[in-house]
DNA sequence: CCTATTTCAGGCCAACTGAGATAC
DNA sequence: CGTATCTCAGTTTGCCTGAAATAG
């Protein structure tokens, strides 16, 4: 429904940063974050869809994702809530839930006898391989841009991540 | 925390994007998908933040100023819907939770049995004005993007949403 | 009769706070 | 000792499904 063709004879977005002008001034700034909002819903909506029938949200999906990337197949929780940038306990959550469906073990972290390692399985990697043909067969739902726009949408976002100190910009 | 300053040496991103070209392939689409992720994540935290002192999530925030720009100060919860493009569920839990607070009230629709009207009370419009106030201050937590940035990410993103069928592009 | 509007019950997911166990 | 890692309990939010009441 989130992602349902409404079909409004007119951009409720571009509507509203209209009245914005008139009753409290300059709206491009709410505008364009309206914007943001409302593409992350699009696209959270095809892709947790797409990700479905291998009972994966579009987190927990990336987390595999970067399990797969390491040398070992195995991060420690901090390591990995450090670089999907995600709270301490949604990342204990979020490998409890891949845990439970077979897709990562927990380990003890033998360079530090606090923390645990995610180890990724081997139907882990396998599930990761199908979901990934999947979204990019779907071409993440970005099929309306050319290779030249995504470049421009990363380029730009990134002055904003940078500005909210994600990285060493 | 989500949007604690982290300063990784590098773009978590980025690093991924790369990471994701040797094992998968082309990277630019998923690289921008997860920007946009990121980038609401930023904004909705730094929002929610700015409201929280007058009870407002940016959802609830949105339906006020919906409520704001009507002629009458009231519109039937399926139109709310229809403008933010979110469940009728959605719908009625925030009118509820602003009718709680006082910001809004119930009426019975006059021209539709069936219907119920969201009407924005006088403590309604005031709490809107100072978040606005707020708001705008805090440039939507936009200020590192000049005009013209604000534009071409509006008018990008606009391209997605006439794809999601939002409206007649 | 079929459809539209709203509500309710109940589920899932992600994020957070605060507290505690354990180990650096 | 203080700090870091992880877990658990519990709250909030938003989104969803399905079913019901009511009315066009």
């Amino acid at each position: 429904m989130v992602t349902g063709q409404l079909n409004l004879p007119f951009d409720p977005i571009e509507r509203a940063a209209e009245r914005w002008r008139v009753h409290f001034g300059p709206s491009s700034a709410m505008a364009a974050v309206t914007s943001i909002m409302r593409a992350h819903q699009i696209l959270l909506s095809q892709l947790d869809a797409l990700l479905k029938p291998y009972d994966l949200t579009f987190a927990r999906y990336e987390a595999l994702v970067l399990l797969t990337f390491s040398r070992t197949g195995a991060l420690p929780l901090s390591k990995i809530g450090e670089r999907l940038m995600v709270h301490p306990t949604s990342v204990t959550n979020t490998v409890s839930r891949l845990e439970r469906a077979d897709l990562v073990r927990r380990l003890p972290n033998p360079r530090d006898g606090r923390g645990v390692l995610a180890e990724i399985t081997d139907r882990g990697r396998e599930v990761v391989r199908l979901a990934t043909a999947d979204l990019m067969a779907a071409g993440f739902g970005m099929t309306m841009y050319g290779e030249d726009e995504l470049e421009q949408m990363f380029d730009l976002l990134k002055t904003l991540r940078v500005a909210a100190g994600d990285f060493e910009g």
